[in-house]
DNA sequence: GTCTATACGACGATAGAC
DNA sequence: GTCTATCGTCGTATAGAC
């Protein structure tokens, strides 16, 4: 699961280290289900199947992890993002397109997304400020494509930016309440049922 | 702040006695701003201005503390609403009323709320079981109303449940973005523009 | 009911052998 | 690069004086 996204960034040269792969997925794990200062690094080390010492071979200290953990999420749900906006024929369909993508994401990688969602504030400052960047360029993937329908009449929107905001509010709350196995929902139908949901908040014009 | 919250719910004898009423503000500030296990007794002991022994005369434990903070939280959200509820003509008027009524809860106890949404992992079992049957009524308020409208015609919606569910994620969101303070957008604000974005969500007829 | 003092386990992180 | 052993600190919670 987390491999996918990892090797969505080949970027990172750490990930070719299975190790390092081990250690994301069960920082993964412990972090989404006990949040950050709920878990600790010898829970980590031992999901990993290492000694609590093996963990800083690979990373500083266990704040660096969460934050190699939420650069590499933010850096996938991006990348995912804007390819499906540049697919895109209309306003129409790229909302839909972006708002499906994220919402399957969110479900997807729920683990990945309620970290990167809810222990932002854990960071350092700096490392907060650098992954604030990131999160900009999700957001701002979003507005464009509301502006352009609204500009094009496709969208009745009152404020661009706070609709953007409330349909990224509707995506970014499945990391809250999807686990797998959840009543009769699933990333798929959560994704088509989103995208249309998108579209009744900017007022588009055709369903 | 927290006051007019607790002042709603004299049921609970300790309101009446103002160190406990420093307590609860103190360990709303700290679980808000740092999360149950960023925050220590310690801490939370000295911003009432106590020793980190005296918290233990009031509460049980730190975990008794979040319980009885969450559980406060949502008995007033619950009563908040349901009286919103009640005050409606009908299902349109409703569900506009509700959404704006606990938008605004959001923002104004936005540190209740986000404690409320997401601390509930590190209650007890007992005490998740406890909360989540508060949660559910105030889930089944907006159900109740979709329904209603979709009998009524007023409304246009797939599935009364995860609509439901979409409604309320646009509300949940605000505790994890809103602060005071933040650019040109304040309770009365977000209050007016979720009622309205609520009833897009269900295809309401007249806007 | 609040304090000072403290028990005692768990924490993040490091040292040094292999 | 991984281990065992451990350091120094801080965590929740309690004991007992006032």
């Amino acid at each position: 699961m987390l491999s996918t996204v990892t090797s969505q960034t080949p970027s990172l040269p750490a990930h070719d280290n299975p190790t390092v792969v081990r250690l994301f997925e069960a920082a993964a794990d412990a972090f989404a289900d006990k949040g950050f200062h709920g878990t600790t690094t010898r829970d980590i080390a031992s999901r990993a199947g290492l000694s609590p010492a093996g963990v800083y071979v690979h990373f500083a200290s266990k704040e660096d992890l969460l934050f190699q953990l939420s650069r590499v999420g933010h850096v996938a749900a991006r990348d995912a993002l804007a390819a499906a906006a540049d697919e895109a024929a209309s306003p129409t369909d790229a909302l839909q397109e972006v708002i499906s993508e994220f919402a399957r994401w969110h479900a997807e990688q729920h683990q990945v997304a309620r970290i990167v969602q809810y222990e932002f504030r854990h960071l350092s400052p700096e490392h907060q400020r650098e992954v604030l960047t990131l999160r900009r360029e999700i957001d701002a993937v979003v507005e464009r494509i509301i502006a352009e329908g609204v500009a094009s009449g496709e969208f009745d929107v009152d404020d661009t930016r706070s609709t953007a905001l409330a349909a990224l509010s509707l995506v970014v709350d499945v990391a809250r309440w999807y686990h797998p196995g959840i009543k009769r929902t699933t990333p798929e139908s959560i994704a088509n049922s989103y995208g249309a949901l998108a579209l009744r908040l900017v007022g588009a014009r055709r369903d």
